[in-house]
DNA sequence: TGCCAGTTTCAACAATTGTTGAAATTATAG
DNA sequence: CTATAATTTCAACAATTGTTGAAACTGGCA
């Protein structure tokens, strides 16, 4: 017997934890953390439940390893890109475009972005920022540093607006960039397949345009309160 | 004893029946699905767990019914005001805007939009609006037909746009309108208290602006494939 | 009054939950 | 090889889950 049969059919140690989050990313994003058991991870997994305690200890703790996974990578990844911007800029003077795109492009040139557990991650994220529950020290501690230095470029983009229509601006963003990228597959219904939520190159162009479009029109300096209707 | 302290005593009986809807509602809306369990409701309304099986059947069904109840009375209002809208609007020609504001509007202006009740239905709404698996019967059959109609009116005022450029902004107008009335709080925390989640009418001011514009951007008809970096 | 349909409670069910401590297995180092 | 540590499994725990059938209660009608 090879070491590719070897190891389908018994995996290796350290393979274990990650298959445990594979598996725990996958029920979880379908599911949310209530719906899944450690009982049904494990199986999945090919593994024992007390497994997933000895590795991560409790199930809450388990879910936060699933978020921190990939949240590390990619947020290093924007945050590259957001001083790749910077500095290819015209000094102190970005383009609110070049940094929508930072913000956005690293969604999809991850090298592995059509990956299920890419896909995973992101209806993970789309789950946690729609829940008032999951306000706690991961999601808050973790993004709020990295969308910080976003709302500082747009501000340097955008220097005569006031800072309350940035946030409410960003907090449109989003919105529309979890929910599409969770890839639900109700746009792909309402459009009679015309759209396809899996088109990640489709949905970042037109995000692009329309957050773009957004932040402009929120963002001019004349509006006190908008003369609305 | 007067009526009003024999209430608090006592409900009626027609009165525990939406008491178990009112406790699911808040306790769905802050927990998910899974994360409630009817022993839960039926405590928090003051009633015993089987009378709640006996008023709604199963679980689900007493989730869907959660949903159904203010969603009935939600889509007339937004129909009434699309409505209204394409009548007051030159022939044939509505505006981006007026559109948006007749999809928005009704949120807040719902008499009784500040009761507890109405801002748990909204964090409801983002939570199967943004989880894979309440794509069923109850969301896509009852919104769908609803959205279409105000598919149908954007053509009108956007006529040289292509379908799919509609669908996709309509996917970030969804995305922006649940987080934001979902009201998580995250904004308030980002934004050290300058903007405030439970402001409804900046939030409703804010998203006009934001997604007529971004319409306007997606929907130009001389976009082939945009000519992204 | 007595009866009856609509409500509400009581008690219990089988199944499943997260978690744990001890035993068994495996790898690593001496 | 042996012993020591890390990993994995086994078995079981107390608590909780959705659901149900029968009993008790309620108000209105004859």
């Amino acid at each position: 017997m090879n070491t590719a049969i070897k190891r389908q059919q018994a995996p290796s140690r350290e393979d274990r934890r990650t298959r445990i989050l594979d598996a725990a990313e996958a029920l979880f994003s379908r599911h949310g953390y209530d719906g899944v058991t450690l009982r049904a991870i494990a199986r999945s997994a090919g593994v024992d439940v007390a497994l997933a305690n000895y590795h991560f200890g409790r199930k809450r703790a388990l879910f936060d390893a699933v978020l921190l996974r990939r949240a590390e990578v990619m947020n290093a990844r924007r945050l590259a890109d957001l001083e790749a911007c910077l500095e290819e800029a015209a000094p102190g003077r970005p383009s609110v475009e070049a940094i929508i795109r930072a913000y956005l492009r690293p969604l999809l040139t991850i090298p592995e972005v059509h990956e299920e557990g890419w896909k995973n991650y992101y209806a993970l994220v789309a789950y946690v920022n729609n829940s008032p529950q999951w306000g706690g020290i991961l999601m808050t501690q973790f993004f709020n540093p990295l969308i910080d230095r976003f709302i500082d470029a747009l501000r340097l983009a955008l220097p005569d607006a006031r800072d309350e229509d940035i946030y409410w601006a960003y907090q449109f963003l989003s919105g529309a960039l979890t929910l599409t990228f969770a890839q639900t597959g109700r746009l792909d219904e309402l459009s009679r397949g015309l759209c396809r939520s899996d088109d990640l190159q489709a949905a970042y162009e037109h995000m692009v345009g329309f957050v773009t479009a957004g932040f402009e029109r929120v963002c001019r300096a004349d509006s006190g309160t908008p003369a609305g209707q």
